[in-house]
DNA sequence: CGGGACGCCTGTGAGC
DNA sequence: TGCTCACAGGCGTCCC
């Protein structure tokens, strides 16, 4: 479900709701990627200070009496994060079958809902101590970040021969775009998903780089509803169909040139692009 | 090291 | 209606 935009918006929904929370208790379902590394228990009585975002992982920090460390979380391809109110309905629904992770607090429920459990949630003494270090330590750039300048996209790009749809899913040249907007930004940009990335010009980089913070800055104004299952907090979920150019529309006609759109396979995932709008 | 295949899981929709 | 198959928003690990 979620690429960078929902997942900022995911934490733009509870950040505020959870600061200075206190954990009354926690408890795992089956097992997400990785052990938490911890035993449950431990995490009861913890205050949650300010919740982060690195690319698609959150940190949730937590601080003790005798413990301190956090909580690094991924919703991976199908994980989505609930926060339900002290007393609702729901936060006194036992949880459900996909409920792989629970923390109750003082401010409400917390449940990551996750079918396929590719998510994570694992807890490390600090966000640059080990574990975190380590899988955040592989990440590029920020796609907002403002250091990242176009000569330094297109230097990025440059280091890479594979082609530039791989390097774009890679995240070490730039983080946050996944399979959909990665072939969103692409279609904009007017490039073909397998040029190679080295081959890319200055002036091209730079659209590219201005094509990939379009499609993510509308998808977060948006609330992250442009992705076909995603909902808010509200349940509202909207305007998938209507926002995409390329992507899921193999055969219908490209909304520039009328040509049918096509999908290929990169990387074992599909890529949709317009042969014609969009040039090696 | 870079590049690409694999595997982790469950759900859904299309086609028969 | 029920089965099978392809495919789904990610990414760490492994092998070349």
């Amino acid at each position: 479900m979620p690429e960078l935009p929902e997942v900022e918006v995911t934490r733009r929904g509870i950040a505020a709701p959870l600061l200075g929370a206190r954990i009354a208790s926690a408890r795992l379902g089956k097992p997400l990627r990785w052990p938490l590394g911890l035993e449950v228990d431990a995490l009861r009585g913890l205050q949650i200070g300010a919740i982060t975002r690195r690319g698609k992982y959150l940190w949730l920090p937590l601080q003790g009496d005798r413990a301190a460390g956090g909580l690094l979380m991924h919703l991976g391809m199908s994980g989505s994060l609930g926060l339900h109110a002290p007393g609702s309905a729901q936060a006194l629904a036992a949880p459900g079958i996909h409920d792989h992770f629970e923390l109750v607090t003082s401010a409400g429920v917390l449940r990551l809902n996750d079918p396929r459990r590719f998510g994570a949630v694992v807890w490390s003494p600090a966000i640059d101590a080990l574990p975190a270090a380590q899988l955040l330590g592989r990440l590029g750039p920020e796609p907002f970040d403002a250091a990242l300048t176009p000569e330094r996209f297109h230097a990025g790009l440059a280091l890479r021969r594979a082609p530039v749809k791989a390097v774009l899913l890679s995240g070490s040249v730039i983080v946050g775009a996944g399979n959909i907007y990665a072939c969103e930004a692409l279609f904009l940009a007017g490039i073909h998903p397998a040029l190679r990335a080295d081959r890319i010009s200055r002036p091209r980089a730079t659209r590219l780089l201005a094509a990939l913070r379009l499609v993510l800055g509308r998808a977060l104004e948006l609330g992250g509803s442009t992705l076909r299952d995603f909902s808010d907090v509200h349940g509202a979920s909207g305007a998938y169909q209507a926002q995409a150019g390329v992507y899921g529309r193999e055969g219908q006609a490209c909304r520039a040139c009328g040509t049918a759109v096509r999908r290929i396979v990169q990387l074992q995932r599909s890529t949709f692009f317009c042969g014609v709008c969009q040039r090696r």
